[in-house]
DNA sequence: AATGAATGAGTATTCATTCAT
DNA sequence: GATGAATGAATACTCATTCAT
């Protein structure tokens, strides 16, 4: 019968999904994977209980729809050429930095429900690892090292190096989660923190790093 | 009626808590909280069903128990004084990071265990905040203020900092449990790689940072 | 508001109760009444999940329509009294048997669709039993009487003999739907064994079974 | 621990066994498999829900369970051969025939519970069909066979012929589950019923079969 | 103290049925 | 009439916890 795409069915499913997505990150960071119930996430949705299984197959489906967001989210992070092109690398990394704060910030509810069981669900973890963490990393290596390479920056293992400032971030995010209320009132004042500690260093002038 | 302290019994009795925990830690750490059933425990504990409830309130408290043993970890850290009594900050902070690498690596199953109920679950997350995160940071806190005041820190936020440098540590445990095969292998060179971004910062010392 | 008999739309309504009874007949014999979803009714039907509902009041309604076909198909046996006048008993039974055995075969998908429910379900069951066994039982037993009455049949308990001659199709039936090959593959020559065995007996005929 | 065999527990698990089976058997037989709640079981048998998952993996084990009765049921038959050595077929057949009522009769209720399952389910209708039916079966041929090589049996089609005789047991036990009540009432004649079909036949004693 | 059988509250998931379009 | 998205009642099954032995 209806042999046709149609378009307008597609987005209203769509719109449906992020709907139910929307509630789901909402029960879930409120109450946790696990404490949530589907009837929850139903309610907060607005929806009857079944309709949820119209549109995810089951629980765990649901949060890799969480997972695809953040996979969204991340995508819309600066390429790291730009910044080689400023030449000044300071500015560039705390104007990064800023930005990535400012998307992470824009996205704690979702980190907060789905970092549990990212931690905790082996699937989840490969697929988080793979599709955000991996190429996030190799990104930041090769640009590292091309700094390095064209002594932008000093001589150092870009892999380890690139993970340790990616890590910062990281574990800021996850001491915010675990209710650091420092960071959370300051989070916008983390980049230059980062950028002045990463850039001259935690001695003073006179020692390594000049101002 | 034997109301005498009987410390051998008590010995008796820490013993069995502690092979019942050190189960629990392998198990928790392969599948997860939810995943494992108190009766796998008590499997890998060589126990009955039963005998882990005259140890444990039950399944939530053998979390606590866990926590417990995180915080005895911590303790086992140095204290900062010691180091401000060094002189040498640079060779201080990596001796201190050292030693906290190889600490975290001994426990990594126990965080593997504990990390994601940690952040899903408040009041968890509230004890391990109060009692570990907090007190540390605070004492953080105190030992950069000092530093910075007495010229060895250059003149900076010592809340964020502190923050900022505790968060590197954590970030680069929880890319570990994520995953990361590249910091699993490297893990004893973290600290160097932390110690040289932090002291010596990422610019080349003939071309510093420009402000 | 149109109140008229209406004969052309009362046939196109017969038509599509016929192509969802075929459907439904398909998917039950395939499935189990149980394990079919009215969506599987209609997808097989070519029409909308709804659209059922335009026909049947619910899923046992289709069952309902299942027997009542079940129905029409015994009807179209032919009536006992007609063997009375062949005077030939042996090849009027042997006649009527290849007649039944001949229907049955053609609604093997009917009797393996319904007769599970059939045994199952209380309702069903007694409708089934007041509506189709019972009557020919009934005809049969005054058949058997008649014939015994009159000399063609020896002396015996019409009732139950009736009941055994008919079970033995049933029987047979059953056999086959609890997938025995050699049945199947034989369903044809099964008239003429019936036809011996009740006729001719076990006994070879030189050596008559002694009372 | 317990590395001893303990023929005592065995003994309580296989009671707790019989004791729930004998509970669904009356419970299924009531009301069908599919409108059986596992917590009607538990209650008939007077056990908690989860209990009964303790004794069966999930509700069609439990028919399984069902089944492997009839199969214990079916053993008892006596052996075919001991028939032979008779000599007297009418009268071995009438006995056995006999013996089938009479277990088939103490049994009705694990029929009227399985027999509709076994036919809707492919499983559990394979299971039915390879363990209890076809060797059934298979000896009946070989004992056809026999006795028609040896004289004692008219030449005919062993296969067909043997089948024919089983499935009117069959059908008569069918006829008595879909609510004949003169089957019912007269459950013990029928061996003797079906032994004069048998033997003597339908036409009067003038005809082919000799009294 | 140790045990593991018994328990039943708790929940993800299914699917017959409805009804707005 | 036809449709299929929405619904929520219904239920098999799990597993933390208890307690008699």
């Amino acid at each position: 019968m209806s042999s046709t795409p149609d378009p307008l069915r597609a987005q209203i499913t769509q719109a449906r999904r992020t709907q139910i997505l929307d509630a789901a990150t909402h029960v879930f960071a409120e109450n946790g994977y696990h404490r949530t119930k589907i009837k929850d996430i139903a309610k907060a949705a607005g929806l009857g209980t079944g309709t949820i299984y119209n549109y995810f197959t089951n629980k765990e489906d649901l949060l890799f729809g969480l997972l695809d967001r953040l996979n969204e989210t991340e995508q819309r992070l600066p390429a790291f050429e730009q910044g080689f092109e400023m030449g000044d690398m300071r500015s560039f990394f705390g104007t990064y930095l800023q930005h990535r704060f400012s998307v992470i910030g824009e996205s704690l509810d979702l980190f907060r429900a789905a970092l549990p069981e990212i931690l905790a669900n082996t699937t989840l973890r490969t697929r988080y690892y793979t599709t955000i963490i991996e190429p996030t990393t190799q990104l930041g290596e090769h640009f590292f090292q091309m700094l390095i390479d064209s002594g932008h920056f000093r001589t150092m293992d870009a892999q380890l190096s690139v993970r340790a400032v990616a890590s910062s971030v990281m574990g800021l995010l996850v001491l915010y989660l675990l209710g650091d209320t420092t960071i959370a009132e300051r989070w916008e004042d983390l980049p230059d923190v980062l950028t002045t500690l990463f850039f001259d260093g935690l001695s003073p002038d006179e020692a390594p790093a000049s101002g």
